[in-house]
DNA sequence: AGGCAGGCTTTTA
DNA sequence: TAAAAGCCTGCC
């Protein structure tokens, strides 16, 4: 592997704490750094420091295509920089911890997919179903590696799946949610063009209409799908860190419009401390 | 109306 | 055997 386009950036940026950090589920270990598909383009990445990413990519497709994938326009260390220390000792440490996690742009369809399939699941439970409907069902693409890996598969790709092969992608009670809402998205009846000129709380509500998608999947539709910084999901770790740590209520309301990213790094931190 | 219990596929620890 | 980035249905 050759790594023609190194990049340079502003803040610490950490792949390996992206990687655990729950939000992404196709990314895999390769070369002392990561191999990560997104639509038909496939990355492998690796950095030297906190501040250095090297890639496969030319550096027209990492302006066009990688550097939004990673977020680099947005300030993460302006927004860490808003919560005192004094006032929330646990949320500053958990960002302290966490340093280097972003929210990566990643395709809203596939993010809605992933989204229903994690709940009541481990996160390897979750990767196998993930790559298990990318074998069976996506495009096969050209590798930046000289190889070939599986696109995630499209609406009507997910929607024309033979019903033996989706039972074979081992998503239980799960199978009727994604094969629902893949005709939904084939069909037009669920345009996802629509959905993001939506406001949170309407987006929300389409969203949780669909058969499978609760209150706390939309969140993770809205935040990782759709780039809502605010959409803050309520998981059995968030639920713990609620109880534990914030037993007289937590300052939600201030916290807006960054509530979700606030939330990944003490979901990220949590976790790890308890495991 | 809104809250709660029980069930759900499969994998992992 | 229980728990796992939960949701649905039925019941009260």
């Amino acid at each position: 592997m050759t790594y023609g386009t190194k990049v340079r950036i502003h803040e610490p940026i950490s792949l390996q704490k992206i990687a655990d950090s729950g939000q992404c589920f196709r990314w895999t270990k390769a070369d002392r750094g990561f191999h990560i598909p997104h639509g038909e383009k496939d990355l492998f990445i690796r950095q030297s420091d906190p501040f250095t990413l090297e890639m496969s990519c030319t550096e027209e497709e990492y302006e066009s295509v990688w550097h939004d994938y990673f977020d680099l326009d947005t300030d993460y260390g302006e927004i860490c920089a808003r919560v005192s220390e004094e006032a929330d000792p646990f949320l500053y440490e958990a960002i302290c911890r966490q340093r280097g996690i972003r929210i990566l742009k990643q395709s809203l369809w596939e993010m809605l997919i992933t989204s229903i399939i994690t709940q009541n699941r481990n996160i390897p439970a979750i990767q196998k179903s993930v790559e298990l409907l990318s074998e069976k069902a996506g495009t096969q693409c050209e590798s930046a590696c000289g190889g070939s890996f599986f696109a995630f598969p499209t609406p009507a790709q997910l929607a024309d799946m033979p019903e033996q092969d989706l039972q074979e992608c081992r998503l239980g009670y799960r199978t009727e949610y994604v094969r629902l809402a893949a005709q939904k998205a084939a069909s037009g009846e669920l345009n996802l063009a629509e959905l993001t000129a939506l406001p949170d709380k309407e987006c929300a509500n389409r969203l949780i209409s669909l058969k499978g998608i609760g209150e706390k999947v939309a969140a993770c539709i809205l935040l990782f799908g759709m780039h809502r910084l605010d959409a803050f999901p309520i998981d059995v770790w968030m639920k713990r860190v609620l109880e534990n740590e914030y037993p007289n209520g937590y300052p939600k309301a201030a916290y807006s419009p960054y509530n979700g990213l606030y939330q990944q790094y003490m979901f990220a931190y949590y976790r790890e401390r308890k495991s």
